[in-house]
Order: structure tokens, then sequence, then C-alpha cells
DNA sequence: AAGGGGACTTGGAACGACATGT
DNA sequence: ACATGTCGTTCCAAGTCCCCTT
């Protein structure tokens, strides 16, 4: 068995690591002369430092962030904290400020890169394969693996998602002294660039990552890793689904647990066992609290908020209605109405009273306390497993249910997409509609009606051919519906999947190995369904799975 | 139990390369 | 050859969960 072979029990990750440490951000380049930055309408040549700050803003003149309150506030504190005391000294007000020189200068540049030759496109290429080829791999025990992102985050204004308290502020540059290396001590180190240090070598074999920094924003720590294909990364997600699999054998005494609690008589449990409910019914995160002022205001399951939550008992013919308005992960949006059970109902009622509209509705719960609960239910139960249960179960029911053996391929494809996007619904995936949505659907609609005019032009000619007895058209007739067909299947996907995206679960909460089973039984190509670098990461399941492999 | 640090997964958008049709 | 649309890749923020300290 493909993993078997290199696990450790005692909790280390590797014997042996070598690789040449992260590949850092290219220096700042200054301004040509040309290019002027001015200052209450006058010409300011500014100090390198300032410059480079300024360069920053001046690339996201053109998008929204940079009429925002918040980030043009923190932009300006940061960048003058970059200034001399003279330049300080003048720039006092961020709306005096005219950067529209380097904007333009930037856009010429982007417009310049994309007019380069075949040759010169071909160059920058090979340098970026060279540069891969040398920093993008390590060695991990005994195979070569590929590295994730072996390059340290260039410096930048922090655009955070929502309404985040921080956007605007500057990204600090990442030298070698900031890069804490992770290899193994017999392994050959890397060298930090001349004249330079790194923070600190360790060797942690507990640990993935390869080297890391601690980034100036929130503090947090970033790493680089290896990339999804990597042995060690495999490893991981098979096992992550095989405990959602170990839940699906334990999930009915868990319902009934949970709907018993109910009932308890304390109001902890009770808590706890809605907060379950709307886990596993709903496929909520799990809701950990965050810092206030630190990061935008969302929420998860045991987090959320008298604010977040209406209970309607009766209406439109619907009993006991549930209605969820918040902003989750990311800041999207989650809004459903839904009926649930009467107890599941009065127990809420019962969490509502007396509160605040900014009070926690789970206010005896949170992350820690469920996740404690649920490991004693099943060992290695979390709140994320449930989402993780819940979308791969939904896939395998969804494609047992859509799929029609006698469809075409384009037409089970479609079956598989409608599967995929039942769960990316339940998980609450969603995405803005793309800006050429309703042009490519025109486009496609015109390919549609050109692809009719010819089926009927081609069935006119063989009826004519009929009465001639000459030779069928029919083969031509069937050639043209069936790419007819292709196009309409694709025209209702494309429609269907608008405000959906399907990346997410694909990527990260379905078992592959319900797909590899799928396009085994059917005989789907596995290239219809996983692109190359998805077929690299899931190569596991690929070889793995059988035809009636079950989740 | 509270709080913070650390390691790892999950997430949508931006970017850029490539395919396709003209 | 060029423009345009599509799709894969990269980016890096934002979650989850565990562990340690107090």
């Amino acid at each position: 068995f493909i993993f078997q072979e290199e696990r450790y029990t005692d909790g280390s990750k590797w014997r042996f690591l070598e690789h040449k440490g992260p590949v850092f951000a290219p220096p700042y380049e200054p301004m040509p002369n040309k290019v002027r930055f001015y200052y209450d309408g006058k010409i300011m040549k500014l100090s390198a430092a300032a410059e480079e700050v300024a360069t920053f803003f001046a690339k996201m003149l053109d998008h929204e962030y940079s009429t925002k309150d918040v980030f043009r506030k923190n932009f300006f504190k940061d960048w003058r904290k970059e200034m001399t005391s003279e330049e300080k000294a003048i720039i006092t007000d961020l709306n005096k400020c005219n950067f529209s020189e380097m904007n333009d200068y930037f856009k010429a540049q982007s417009e310049a890169r994309k007019q380069m030759s075949k040759e010169e496109k071909k160059k920058i290429k090979e340098e970026n394969e060279r540069l891969l080829q040398e920093y993008g791999f390590c060695i991990m025990d005994n195979h070569k693996e590929r590295i994730g992102n072996f390059r340290t985050e260039p410096p930048g204004l922090f655009r955070g998602r929502g309404d985040h308290p921080k956007m605007g502020m500057l990204k600090r540059r990442i030298r070698p002294e900031d890069i804490i290396i992770n290899c193994s001590k017999d392994s050959k180190q890397p060298k930090p660039p001349p004249g330079s240090k790194w923070k600190e070598v360790r060797h942690d074999n507990k640990v993935t990552w390869l080297a890391s920094w601690t980034e100036n924003i929130q503090g947090s720590i970033k790493y680089i890793m290896l990339n999804p294909s990597s042995r060690i990364k495999g490893e991981k997600d098979w096992q992550k689904y095989e405990t959602a699999r170990c839940l699906k054998k334990c999930v009915d005494r868990i319902r009934t647990q949970y709907r018993d609690d109910w009932k308890s008589k304390e109001m902890r449990i009770r808590q706890r066992a809605v907060a379950l409910y709307f886990i596993d019914k709903l496929a909520l995160r799990a809701g950990n609290e965050k810092e206030e002022g630190e990061t935008a205001d969302t929420v998860g399951c045991c987090s959320l908020r008298v604010e977040h939550i209406k209970l309607h008992p009766k209406i439109n013919d619907q009993e006991f209605v549930v209605e969820l308005d918040f902003l989750g992960k990311d800041s999207i949006r989650y809004y459903n109405k839904m009926p649930v059970e009467k107890r599941v109902f009065k127990n809420l009622q019962l969490f509502l009273e007396n509160k605040q509209p900014e009070d926690d509705l789970f206010d005896r719960l949170n992350t820690s306390i469920l996740n404690k609960h649920l490991q004693e239910l099943m060992d290695g139960l979390t709140a994320k497993v449930f989402r993780t249960y819940n979308a791969s179960i939904t896939l395998q029911q969804q494609l047992k249910e859509l799929t029609c053996p006698d469809d075409s391929i384009p037409a089970k494809i479609l079956s598989y997409n409608r599967a995929n996007r039942a769960v990316a619904i339940l998980c609450n995936h969603q995405r803005a509609p793309p800006k050429t949505f309703e042009k490519s659907m025109q486009n496609l609609q015109t390919k549609i009606d050109e692809k009719e005019k010819q089926l009927s032009t081609a069935r006119k000619q063989l009826k004519a051919a009929k009465a001639d007895h000459k030779a069928s058209h029919d083969e031509k007739s069937k050639k043209i519906e069936e790419q007819l067909m292709k196009l309409q299947v694709q025209a209702t996907d494309r429609e269907e999947n608008k405000q959906i995206a399907l990346g997410t679960s694909k990527l990260n909460y379905l078992d592959p190995r319900i797909s590899v089973a799928w396009c085994k039984k059917y005989g789907i190509p596995i290239e219809k369904i996983y692109n190359k670098t998805q077929r690299e990461k899931f190569a596991w399941a690929i070889d793995m799975a059988e035809k009636d492999y079950e989740f």
C-alpha cells in the first residue's frame, strides 16, 4: 500500500530533509526620473523608501480598495513611517498626493509585457523554469518532492477580505534575517544570499515545513511547505477521508444522541446539541472566537450571535422556521431559511431569551468544548469532519441518483457537475458571477442557434436524398445533433454555475475515490473530471479506487 | 478555563498562459 | 497574426484545531 512504507509511529514526519531555502522577492527598482510624484500640485522627489511604498498605492489606484477610508488611513499612517523627516513635514494629507504618473507607468509596463516578442517571453519562461528546478524541489526521505510555495511573499499593501480593520497596512519586505530554516542535520543546509544570515536553522522533524517567517500585519507565522502532490500531504488527505468514513459508521448513533440531548436538563448540553445539529445538517464551520478589531467580523456555528438568527413560529404554511443570516469565512454571506424540529425551535427560543443582538447565541459553548465532546464520541472526530463527511456522502448519493448509464459522456459529466454543485451549495461555496458572464452566455447561445440551423438544413438534405434514393445524409445529421447536444449541455452547466464555486469542494471536501470509482464505472476518462494538477494531487486515489469503491 | 502560539487546511480572486475563432 | 474567452495556476488571507502556559 502506497503510504504504509514510510509511516512513523513516534509522531515524526521525516528522517531526512534537504532543500535550497526560499527565493526572495526582487529588490526595489526606483522609478525612472520621468515618472514623477506630485504633492499639492508640485513635483516632489521621494526618497527610495518612501517611493517604494508610494508605488504600492499607485498600483492599486484603479481598485475600489484605494477609495476606502480605512484603507487610506492605514496606508497613510504606515507610509509616513517610511518617510524622511523632511518628507513627513511636507506630506500631511493623502488627498493632496498625485500618484497618477506612477500608475500610468505600471500600466504601460504591463502592456509592454503583453507585447513582448516570442523570444523574450520564452527567455522569461526558461528563467522561471530554471528557478523552479533549482528551488522548487526538496528531498524528503527517499523522494524528490515539489515544494508548494518556494518564494517569500513580496512587500505590498495588505488587502484583507470584507470589512477588514487592517486593510491598507504595509506588508514589509521579508529578508533572510526573518527566515527560520528547517531541515535535517545531515542534509546540505541552504545558503543565505551573500552578505546575509538566516534568523535560525533548526532540525525539527515533528513538523512538515521547510522555512517560516513571522508576518507583520497579524503577527502570524507563514510557512513554506510541500505541494499537494507530495507524499506527506497526500497521506494526510487520505487520513482525513478515512476519518470521515469512520464518522459514516457511527453517525446514526451520534445523531440519536444529540437529538436526545435536546431534552437535557443542562443548558450547556442543549446548546451543544443544537449547535451540533446545525453543523451536521447545515454544514456550518465550527466558529472559533476571534480577537475583536484584529479581523473582519465573521462567525461560524459556535460564534453565532443573536443578531444572526430569526425565528418564525409560522411562515407561509411552514412551522418552526429558522432564518440564518451572517458573514462566514472570507466574509461570504450565509443566508438560509429552513424548517427545523419543534424541539430545536423551542431550544433556540430559550437561548435567545433576555439577550441583546450582539450577545452569543450559544453562550455556554465554544469550539474547544464542542470538540472535546466530539472526541469522546469518536476517535479523531472534530466539527470539520462533519463537513467532509456530509460533502462526500452527498456527492456519492447525488451521483447515484443523477447518472443515467445510457447518457452520452457530456451528459454524464453534466450530472457529475450537478452532484458537485449540490455539495458546493451545501457548503456555501459562492463566487462573484464572472465579469464576462452575460456576454459569454450570449456567445454560447449564438453558437447553439447556428448549430440548430445547420441541423435543420442537414435534415432537409436527408429528406431530399431519401426521396431521390441516393446515399444517406444520416451520418451527418447525427454528428450535428451530437454537437448541438454538447453545446446545450455546456450552456445549462454554465448557467447553473453562475454563482457557485466548485473548486473548493472538489479539492478539499470530496473523497477523490468516489470520483475515480464513478469514472471507472461509467467509462469516463479521468481527465474529464480532474486536470493534470488535480490528478497529481489525487494520484493516491486514482491508484487505489476500483469501480465499486464505496465511501 | 482562558489565552496565546503554532501548524496545518480551506477559500475566493487575481493573474497569466493557452485555446479558439476570425 | 490577432483578439478574445477560458481555464489552470498562483496568491495569500482566513479558517480549524491542537498544545502549552498560567
